[in-house]
Formats: C-alpha cells, sequence, structure tokens
DNA sequence: TATGAATGAGGGTTCATTCAT
DNA sequence: GATGAATGAACCCTCATTCAT
C-alpha cells in the first residue's frame, strides 16, 4: 500500500546514487569522495543527492543496506539450489563461496566497503554495519548448524566462530583475487577457498 | 635509505605520534581524523606534527611502514623459532598464525589500518602499501616454499595464492576477534585458524 | 491599485498562507523561516506559494501591508469612536492605545514584524515598511494636531515626534507586555501607557 | 591569571570582528550578513572568525552581550554621576535617558540589534537576550525603586512595569531618531523622552 | 489551482598547512 | 625543537525557485 511513501525504492534516482557512490566510495573511502562528485556520476544535480536522502552519511548507510542485502540474498539462493539439488551441507558451503565469489565480482564495491569498515569503531553506521553483518553470518551459521545436526560437519566445530572465519576470508580472499591476482579464473580461487573450507568443516563429503 | 632529512627518524615525539595516529585513524579513518586530534592526543601542538613530518600523509605513511614491519618482524621470528626448534613448516606457520593473534592483540591499529586501505585504489599510499604487502607476503612465502621443498606441503598447493589467503585469513580473524568476541581466549582462535591451514596446505605434521 | 495580476487578492489559500508567515516570521525571522514550513504550516505544497505570490519577498510584503493596514484601521475607528461620543482629543488617543493593545494581543505577530524590520536599512521591503509606517503615524498625527488646534494638547508638543513617540511605545509595550508578563491584564498596561502619554501631550482633560 | 586563556578579550582580532559584524547585521539582519562579509570587512579571512569564535551565532552572542554590557554600564554611570552630583533620581532618569541617547548615536548596532530580537522567540541566543535584558533593567529599577522610597516617584508606580517602558521606550525613540529625523538635535528627542517621563513616574523634582 | 521532484547558487563550517615567534 | 594564530580552499548542506504534470 504505501510501500512507496516512505522509502520510495526503486526510484531511478535512488539506484543511481547508489551506484554512483558504491563505486567512488570503494575506491577513494567515504570521506574523500564528494557530493558532488557522486551526483555527478549519477547524472543529477547536487540538490537531487539531498532531496532524496538526508545527508551523505544516509545515502551510504542505504547504500550498504541495499548492497549487503542483495549479497545475502544469493548466498540464501545459493544454499537453496544446493537442498533442492540434494547435495549436503558441505556441498551447499561450497556453493555459497562461488555465489560470494560471484557476487564480488560483478559488485565489488558493496564487498569493498563492507570490509574496510567492518572493523572500524566510532563510525556513524556502525548500527547499520552491525545490522547487516547478523544477516550475512545468519545465512553461514544456518547451514552450518545443519550440517552439524546431520552430521556432516565436525561435532568440534564451533559454528559462530567458523561462520564468521567463512564469511571474512570469503570476502577478503574475493577482494585479494580482483585486486591482485585478477586474471585468475574463478575456479582457481574457488578451489583455494574449498579446501579452507574442508579444514574448517571437516569436510566428510557424502 | 630516503631517511627523512631534518631529523632523526624515532624520537620520542614521532612515536607518540604514531601511537596517537595510529589508534585515531584505525577508529575513525584516515580522513576523519584531524591532524589537531593527533597533535592533542600526543599531547603537542599543530605545528609539531609538520615539524617532524611533511604533512597528514607521510605521518600515516610512515606510520604503516613502522606497523608493518614490526608485524614482519615477528613473523620472521616465530618461523626462525620453529626453525630453531626443529619443528616442521607447517609447524612454523602455525606459530606465525600465533604470533599474528598476539600482535593484533597487542597492536590493532596497524592491523586495522591495513586491512581498511589494502583493497582500495586510487590512494596516495597505495606504493607504501604494495611495499608492506609484500614484505608480508614473502614472509609467508618463504615458508610455503621450502615446505613444499621439503614434502610437507601438498604439492598442489599454489604458494602466492595460498599466502595471501594465509595472510588475510589471519589478519581478518584477528580483527574479528577483537571486535566481536574479544572475551574468546587466543587458543580457540588459534585452533580455528589451523583448522583452515590444515585445510589449504594438506598439513601432513611430521 | 497595482493588484496582483493572476488571481484575486485574498482567496482562503491566501489568508492561510497570511496566517502561517505571520506566526513563523515573527517567531524566527524572515530569513530563517523556510517556505516550506510556511506552506506545511498552512497546509499546502511548496509550489502554491509560487502560484499565489512571485516570491518569498512578496508574500512578506503583502502581509506586512495586510496586516498593519488592519492596525491602522483599528485605530482610526477607535479614534473616530471617540469623537462621535464627544469625547476629547485626549481621551481618543487613550482609546488608540488601548486598541492598539488589543490588536497586538490578537495579532502579535504583525505588530513584531514591523517593530523587528522598522528600523533596518537595506532590507527589500523598504519602500513597504515606509508606506504602512506613514499610515500609522498619520493616524495619532492627526488627533494630535486636532488637540493642538483645540487646545487640548500642550502648544509646545512636537508633533511628528510626539506621533512617532507613542507609535513606538505603545508597539514596544504591547510586545514587552505579550512576551514577559503576559498575565498582566490589558487595565495595568494601559494605564503605564496612559501615564506617559498625559507626560507627553500634557493632557488636560476636558 | 589565566584570564586570557578561554576567552582572550581585547584581542585586536575579536574586537574587529565585533565592530565589523554589528554594523551589517544590524542593517541587514542575521541570516542575511555572511560571515564572508564580516571577515572582509574586519580585514581577516573567513577562517579567522572560525578560529577566535564556535560560529556565526556564538560571535552574535558575544557581540550582543559585549555591546549592551557597555550600554549598561553607561547608563549606570549616568545614574552614578547624579547621585554625585546631589540630584534628586527623577534627574538620574533624565541623565540616563540622555546617556542612552548617546550611546545609541555612537554605537546604534547595538541597539538595533537589541531592539529587533528582543521580542522573538525560538532564536538561538533568546537566553543571552534574556540576560543583558536583565541587566538593563535592573540600573533603571534600582533608581526608580530608590526614587519611590525616597517619595520623590509617586506611590502607585509600578517599578518593573515603569522600567521596562522607560528602556523600551528610549531605545526605540533613539532609533526612531537616527533612522528618520538625524538633522534632529538630541536636545529635542531628550526634551520628549523627559516629558514622557515626567508623566510616568509622576516626577516631583526636589 | 495545485503539486512535488529536481535544481544549483550560495553560505556555514572544517581543516590541512603556513609562518612568525 | 616547538608553538598556535591565521589562512583559504574545499566541502556539506540549505533552500528559494522552476516546471512538468
Amino acid at each position: 500500500m504505501d510501500t512507496s511513501s516512505r522509502t520510495p525504492r526503486r526510484t531511478p534516482t535512488r539506484l543511481r546514487l547508489y551506484a554512483a557512490a558504491g563505486t567512488l566510495i570503494a575506491e577513494q573511502g567515504f570521506s574523500s569522495t564528494t557530493v558532488e562528485e557522486i551526483a555527478a556520476r549519477a547524472g543529477v544535480a547536487k540538490g537531487t543527492v539531498y532531496y532524496n536522502f538526508t545527508d551523505k552519511t544516509e545515502l551510504f548507510e542505504e547504500l550498504l543496506r541495499y548492497g549487503v542485502e542483495q549479497l545475502a540474498a544469493e548466498l540464501r539462493q545459493a544454499a537453496e539450489g544446493a537442498t533442492v539439488a540434494g547435495a549436503g551441507r558441505v556441498a551447499a558451503l561450497e556453493r555459497m563461496l562461488r555465489a560470494g565469489l560471484l557476487f564480488a565480482d560483478r559488485s565489488p564495491a558493496v564487498v569493498q566497503l563492507y570490509v574496510a569498515e567492518q572493523w572500524r569503531t566510532n563510525r556513524p553506521w556502525q548500527a547499520t554495519l552491525h545490522d547487516v553483518r547478523r544477516e550475512l553470518l545468519a545465512v553461514f551459521e544456518a547451514v552450518l548448524r545443519d550440517g552439524l545436526a546431520e552430521g556432516e560437519v565436525d561435532q568440534e566445530v564451533d559454528v559462530p566462530l567458523a561462520a564468521a572465519n567463512l564469511l571474512g576470508t570469503l570476502l577478503v580472499t574475493a577482494l585479494d583475487w580482483r585486486a591482485f591476482q585478477p586474471e585468475r579464473p574463478l575456479r582457481d580461487v574457488h578451489s583455494a577457498l574449498v579446501r579452507l573450507l574442508r579444514g574448517s568443516v571437516g569436510g566428510h563429503a557424502r
């Protein structure tokens, strides 16, 4: 009903601002990116940014939320795809890692932003970050927990710790891939990740 | 080498400025931290910063170099310690991971700065970052290469990729530990890392 | 006279805008009051303001004219009432003071605006202010002149000066009353004013 | 001791900013006067304003305080001068009125600012205004109270009301004089004020 | 008649940097 | 070696105004 009233998501203007801001901030950092630049790249006037968002920070927070929610959705999808295909939980995790790499390849800015800000404190968007972190971790934790219940994952595995490790490693690896070895095929990077995964969860493939 | 002209490298004043800048920038980011704040926290006047460094960026770069060189030294020491003790290469890697965690616990700011900036582009200190990255990776690569040569590490392991993975995972895990689960004993976190390590390198402990 | 072209002078919408603008500008000043605020308080959209007035300044000028003309009319009425009742000129002035106080109580915004702007220079609505000032002074001057002619007012009284004094004192006293001693009955404030009046004009009540 | 630490009053820079800001704001109003203009007129850079004051509002408040305190001091002096000369309380009030006119002639900006803001609400400097108002009123009230005690002032006079009336009338009259009849000698305006005064307080000159 | 998304010039504020002491 | 008053370029944000609907 009043879906459009508060946050008219999908407004072309807002989406274009997300895209522009994402790229620029990922490259230069939040403070070094000016609102003017963002507006210019989005093809709108500076004032338009402020017509659509309270301020620069809010734009950033909504962008973060928007981007990470997409990532979470794709991870969830990958996990579900595995379930549907009758594959095991470890296989599901492998698919999630691949989905993560694909996402990072397509939307590096989001991953970049997330990693760069994740462990800072005293930042205005702390709360937002915490929210999206929880959402991402939840996806991994769910699969790990299922794997544990079904005996596919080692009993000693510490679910929260392993989830955080997998997520962190996935993101950092993806960034490293893009930044320093972009010529490598996804396959190689995925293999390396899967190796780590096997070590981490014990991986008694079914 | 290109030792700063005017003053000796590490006066007490400079060290206090490193400490102040490190903490503040790790928390708030480079741009959001003002020279005034840094000076205040170091207990000197603003002008003093400019007496000791060319500009804010140079302060940051020297701080980065200073901090990461320390980390590299400790990693190297850990590896050497293993050699001296007659332990294998995988054991050396395990000690390095422990050393990394200890360092992060003691100097979180350095790790924070490094991770936050590592995958950005278009930043003024790109060159410095690249240098220190190389230095850190070199430590891991050396040990991995030895392990490979000695047959202790799986033949299929891709040394550069594995080194980057290990370093990235180590740092990210350390940050996550400090930020979100600081009550955990180092032992737990180290175990989880070792698990990943075994997966990664195959780990046929001698 | 120079009736605005497009629309009839006093539509309900315009009157609501006057009321909204009057209150807000009296409280916050012209520049600190936004067109958006005015529109919101009047319950219309921002564009509507521009449909009804050329710009923000014109709205303010018309509001000023509208309000002060009302005050002038009430002062005139009070004077005439005295004449009809066969009272003297000093009594007429006393009635005018009462009428002024009543008006200020009812429409404080108008008085507020007038006083705050009256002695500024370099303001866009200078001309308008001068007009309405003349209109107000004329009412006092007429009565004073009659009183002088009829010997009821001291011969040494300087009519323009006395008129300006009476008007200024009336308005300032009214504002002070509302702002700082609103609990006082009108009667008290009126008495104090009448005292000043007697001093000013000599007041040989008939 | 640390007089100079917090508020280094008398710093030429600050005084020049007071003078510049006073004139400009009196003419154009607070919002219509830019910090740039103020700095330019004071012969300093824009940043200097912010080095000396927190923000534009604080500059204005300190200016207000500074200016009105001067006025209060001169009023007090005038009253004391009368006491020393052995004149009565009504004579003291007359001297105060003259002192007020002289001050307004010399520093019209201060009076202007005070009157324009005095009866607004919802302004950031409300508290400051209230303070200085109290200070000014106190001077009048003291003399009136003495006059009452000594029988020189009518028993029915309401001291707070009369003080507010006298102050308001003085200031408004001074502004009117400067704005609309600057050719008039001070003597004329003073006479008119004294008339009002006599009416107000009864004035049984000794 | 009325609306509200979009604009862009303008202004307050910040802060790295300089320099005279 | 160190200081801190002063600077001014750069930037965030506001808001009067426009215009297509």
